[in-house]
DNA sequence: TATAACATGTAACAAGTTACATGATTTC
DNA sequence: GAAATCATGTAACTTGTTACATGTTATA
């Protein structure tokens, strides 16, 4: 669902308004380890919400540049905006764990050529860790989110110590 | 990217020849709380994966039914795995935390009803683990995508533990 | 005898990405 | 004066899903 993305835009919005360059800008810098959202996709969607009415936008122009748009959540963008965050707060979305699939075929490849490529992705896991948790304090619940994804980083870390662990011991 | 579909496609055909429908109904049955992969997807994979000689069927026919197509793979097919595998292992590929960015604008509800839709979210959660953990072990290292699994979701219930007591506290 | 399970597939759609296009302004 | 940054956008493509189509055989 393209809701969540939309969530994320309204909620941006609804703290400051903002041009879609500046918006992307700000996602991609401040929370990009965890989340992404690519310009043309921020277009995109801030189009479909001006058309539907969830925001408005008031044309700005710095010299001879293109025209920014800046906009700011309606009346009917707010209500939809504590729709969306309750709706998407109380249903857990599971997610995808195909990324790891790698791993339920690992007996197919010699225990120490497997231990080996682990430890490599186990140090582009902690490269990872580290440049999430070296970012400055988010103002407010923002935290949360990269609060979140680094506790999955160190679980991941963690569980993949153990399987190069019993791997070398098991076999 | 679709390699990791085709890794697993590929990867249970190595262990053991199936036509599409069991394939299916095998990764629905015993992964599906991890992992996903539609019936139409399925199917135009492994014809991708014919095409590309990955994989070769012989057609079967039982009574009068449309005839199924047992796959298995080739040589080159193997290869391929053996490629994929390696690659897969070592690089990994950040999940999606999209699913999360609710809970950074959790402060634009009052607390006691953020509480209250986290609990719910926590429920969820809850029965998806229990559901996990309660499917009989995998033979091989095919528990180990399981186990990843229980792992992170146990990971989100602390976490979210955590999140509600201190919506509850310092607020 | 109706419904579920078996077996495969097509077509339309949804969502997001990459690559490309355009032009102004700031910085080196 | 070249390169990076600002600002927006279009078009084509990838990937996967839903809905639909078809017919058979086992089960209730």
């Amino acid at each position: 669902m393209d809701m969540d993305r939309k969530l994320l835009l309204l909620g941006m919005l609804r703290i400051q308004a903002m041009h879609g360059y500046q918006l992307h800008e700000l996602i991609d810098s401040h929370l990009g380890e965890s989340i992404q959202i690519k310009k043309p996709t921020a277009y995109s969607l801030l189009n479909k919400m001006a058309e539907s009415g969830w925001v408005s936008y008031v044309e700005e122009q710095a010299g001879n540049r293109p025209l920014r748009r800046v906009y700011t959540t309606t009346e009917k963008g707010e209500a939809i905006f504590q729709r969306l965050i309750r709706q998407s707060l109380a249903d857990y979305k599971p997610m995808d764990y195909l990324g790891s699939i790698a791993l339920a075929f690992v007996d197919a490849i010699p225990a120490l050529e497997a231990t080996g490529l682990l430890r490599e992705r186990r140090a582009s896991i902690e490269h990872l860790l580290q440049s999430t948790q070296s970012q400055e304090e988010h103002p407010g619940t923002m935290q949360l989110l990269i609060e979140n994804h680094v506790r999955h980083l160190s679980t991941e870390l963690q569980w993949l110590d153990e399987v190069i662990d019993r791997i070398e011991h098991d076999r």
